[in-house]
DNA sequence: ACCCAGGCGCATG
DNA sequence: CATGCGCATGGG
């Protein structure tokens, strides 16, 4: 399986993808780091079409930010991102996250992903409703760390090629390992983020 | 009527 | 360690 030849072509066929896509575009920056987190919550087994439609509810109720979802109260906070399903535990996945980057970080994310990778990636991964996937694609396109996001589109383009693996981290340390050693590391991080895109755009097409 | 979507936590053997 | 199950909406 010739990882870089794979992402040649998907590139060739489908160009960039210009992820991850942000709704609410006159935001400040702390509050779209916010969003990306927010959706990588929501659509955790979800279609992106009913994450966009909460996102878009949140935004108009002003609650896109860590403070007012922490102050919002739990009914409400179901109600806008009920389309997305599984709202009841994904509201209350945002009301931790969102008490977690307050209490420590103030809120602010530059003092939070300053850290290193490893560090990053352990603490977010300790809190509740946070698993490999949406950790790293927190990492990956909020805050701009070379980690490669394996989803199961990703373990599906694997199967085509006959390549499979037991865990995250085998399906994870393959494509890394394959693709980190010749780039520096702002490359790599844009490849990782154009690569992870393309393999989704992938992914939907061949599915309808 | 069925199947799936940009998973995760928890209980069980 | 590895399965299995519940969670829930909306579009094909």
């Amino acid at each position: 399986m010739d990882v870089i030849n794979i992402f040649n072509q998907l590139y060739q066929k489908y160009g960039p993808q210009d992820w991850w896509p942000i709704l609410n575009k006159k935001a400040e920056n702390d509050n779209k780091i916010f969003e990306i987190c927010v959706g990588a919550i929501l659509t955790q087994n979800t279609a992106w079409t009913n994450v966009e439609k909460a996102l878009n509810s949140l935004i108009k109720a002003n609650l896109m930010t860590p403070e007012a979802v922490l102050k919002c109260p739990i009914k409400k906070l179901q109600k806008y991102i009920r389309s997305s399903g599984y709202y009841k535990q994904k509201a209350k996945k945002l009301k931790i996250f969102s008490q977690w980057v307050i209490k420590k970080y103030h809120g602010n994310w530059q003092r939070f992903f300053r850290q290193s990778l490893e560090k990053v990636r352990k603490e977010l991964l300790l809190l509740w409703g946070i698993g490999p996937e949406t950790a790293d694609s927190i990492l990956l396109y909020a805050g701009h760390k070379p980690i490669f996001v394996i989803d199961a589109y990703t373990k599906r383009l694997c199967h085509q090629y006959g390549v499979e693996f037991k865990t995250y981290n085998e399906y994870q340390n393959f494509f890394e390992k394959k693709i980190a050693c010749w780039r520096t590391k702002s490359s790599l991080v844009l490849f990782f983020q154009e690569y992870h895109a393309l393999i989704v755009k992938w992914g939907k097409e061949k599915s309808q």
